[in-house]
DNA sequence: ATGGTGGCCAAGCCA
């Protein structure tokens, strides 16, 4: 049995208190991180190391992007991919001695105008999540995990305001169409939402609120997704809003579950 | 309709 998290952190280095108390408090088995911003050389491991972590499999580079996981159990690098060929560090796998794979990826945010003629990094962010579907419908992935940023709100209520955000980069309906293909292509499982079937949930929220928790505009832009073959091991979802409001905090929060495995 | 905040690193890009 073990717990995974996965947390867009906004800064490893910068935010490396927070993730130590993360680790202290939930002492998750495996911590996924993304927008890490640093190279790998830089990540501040002393630390986590000092709390058990003894195991990183992660990519960088400078300023921007970044994927890392963390774990306290013997991971193997699985590899990682450049989709959409954008040169940037925005996934890496690692396999656990069970066999079991873990995808951490973090997919381009994609600008603020909802349209690939006008704005090139939307086209990117779709070129992005087509080729993730190419991958899985070629892969069939089994015994695998996928976690990360995604960038996308996919339901209704995953989202305070469904039809104010319609047109809004994150839940337009050519993302989550272009996104619920890929989760299909894979066979993928939304873990959070077999264990949290209803109601609102949010994962982020943004940094220009002023007061983001009695506003709570969030969106559910982070997603914990697992392969039939092992998702129903998965239970005790989480999304631990409260660290939001913690000193200095990411816009995101992590997102949890565990897997009898 | 607009601008709001935050991190990279020291101007403008990205989210």
């Amino acid at each position: 049995m073990f717990t995974l998290a996965t947390w867009n952190i906004n800064s490893v280095r910068l935010r490396e208190g927070l993730v130590a108390r993360l680790l202290r408090e939930e002492a998750p088995d495996i911590l996924c991180l993304q927008e890490c911003k640093s190279p790998v050389e830089k990540i501040p491991l002393t630390m986590f190391q000092e709390l058990g972590y003894n195991w990183i499999v992660a990519r960088g580079q400078k300023g921007y992007n970044g994927v890392a996981i963390l774990s306290r159990l013997p991971i193997e690098d699985a590899g990682d991919r450049d989709y959409a060929k954008l040169g940037h560090a925005r996934h890496v796998a690692a396999r656990l001695e069970n066999g079991v794979t873990i995808h951490n990826m973090y997919v381009p945010a994609g600008g603020d105008i909802p349209d690939r003629e006008l704005n090139v990094k939307f086209g990117q962010k779709l070129d992005f999540v087509s080729e993730m579907r190419d991958v899985f419908h070629a892969d069939n992935p089994q015994r695998s995990i996928l976690v990360g940023d995604l960038n996308i709100a996919p339901r209704e209520d995953d989202v305070w305001s469904h039809k104010q955000l319609l047109k809004i980069v994150s839940h337009t309906p050519i993302e989550v169409e272009h996104l619920l293909a890929a989760q299909d292509a894979g066979k993928w499982v939304d873990v959070t939402r077999q264990d949290i079937p209803e109601g609102l949930l949010y994962s982020w929220w943004s940094y220009r609120s002023p007061d983001w928790n009695a506003a709570d505009k969030g969106r559910r832009l982070d997603h914990i997704w697992a392969t039939p073959d092992i998702s129903n091991a998965a239970h005790g979802s989480r999304i631990l809003r409260d660290v939001r409001g913690w000193q200095q905090p990411s816009d995101h929060a992590p997102v949890l579950a565990t897997f009898d495995l």
